[in-house]
DNA sequence: TGTACATCAGTGAACGCGCGTTCACTGATGTAC
DNA sequence: TGTACATCAGTGAACGCGCGTTCACTGATGTAC
């Protein structure tokens, strides 16, 4: 695998497919450094390219991040719809593998997950990221809605509300164990049990029995 | 307020202060910039020093970040502690001063949070440091068994797991919905009372009565 | 099918800048006698 | 109380380095005729 082009076939002049290249470098170098530990020359070095080169494709730095930021939600709602197979065989069953999918998202793509999640991108300024943001929690939002629909109708709770207890107990369990980097704190039991008991726990308080 | 040194009265050759100065502007970058957007140099300048002063006191910028940390760690602990109360006048009632007082420290003390939980400092790498977040979760450990003992012997859960169960949902509302920085999300209620409504649930599901 | 040309996506040299770090130094402070 | 000296905590100049960014350029590709 050779340093300049890693084993895409020998390029010419022009590289073919920079783009993809430079976010490639971004995951691999977030990875590695942290979200704030990479430099648009290090992605241009990383795909074997001039540091002007990078220009022609992002405006700067920034640009790149949140480019990367899209690509991971898009690739996060993915994650998560197929997980949550339309909630079957049973909505526990279901959402036992909606969480998993989370979790093995923040362990295995710990580019995107500090990209989307503790990079500083403004979701709120740009309308795109944003409405791609909100596509992810749509899953979840969904998972809640189809379990809600389950309870006896006198006393339902908010879906909304339910949704975000998950997606909180979720995203803490993910970003305190299930990281990937060096902050992540040790538990004594797979995260993922942890998350299955918490889930069990409260979904007995909402009043679904098991 | 002049930019030199700040109030703290005219100084001469000696600083007298200049370590905890040199916290302060950590904290203030951090704030500002997020936790990778400060520089050695930057906090001398914040302290109105020469870019080789900072060298007296730390080795490096690792090495104020990880006091930083540390320091954010000890905080914290004191202001879970003054929070739980021992648990007075109820679990429930000091449970929820918990609660809040994580989501105000998140809130209030951006450059503690950031150092503590998303900088990248590794944890595990210094005794002292790992000692002193251990002291953090002790806190909620302590207030778990207390919550546990309340309820009939047989069938109690591990405390343990009841204080990351507790820990991981305020951690996750904390860092989605009440950090300070742009990465936070937007939430139609407060970030205390869906952490409320969330723990009361799930203590319903423990079996809990209110 | 060949040729002329426009466009695209790269090069590489250059620049200014700020950072990290070292160094011999010096002003201020504390202490022994 | 005064003096000599050691130590401490700063200075400021200097250095090498890598980054971001611009620029005129050039090789490759696509297209009109």
């Amino acid at each position: 695998m050779s340093w300049k082009h890693r084993g895409r076939g020998p390029r010419g002049y022009h590289h073919g497919d920079l783009r993809e290249d430079l976010v490639r470098a971004a995951l691999e170098l977030i990875k590695e450094k942290g979200p704030a530990g990479f430099t648009f020359a290090d992605a241009a070095r990383w795909a074997g390219v001039s540091p002007a080169a990078p220009y022609r494709h992002f405006r700067d730095r920034d640009q790149l991040l949140t480019d990367v930021a899209k690509r991971g939600f898009q690739l996060f709602s993915e994650r998560l719809r197929e997980a949550w197979g339309e909630g079957k065989p049973t909505p526990s069953e279901a959402f036992k593998r909606l969480g998993a999918a989370y979790l093995n998202f923040a362990r295995q793509e710990p580019g995107y997950y500090a990209a989307m999640f503790e990079s500083g991108v403004p979701i709120g300024d740009e309308p795109e990221l944003r409405e791609i943001a909100d596509r992810s929690f749509q899953q979840l939002r969904a998972a809640a809605e189809i379990l809600v629909a389950r309870m006896p109708e006198k006393g339902r709770p908010p879906a909304l509300m339910v949704a975000l207890h998950i997606w909180s107990m979720t995203h803490g369990i993910a970003s305190l164990f299930a990281r990937a980097d060096a902050a992540r704190r040790t538990l004594p039991m797979r995260a993922e049990d942890l998350l299955e008991a918490q889930t069990l726990i409260y979904f007995k308080g909402l009043g679904l029995e098991p």
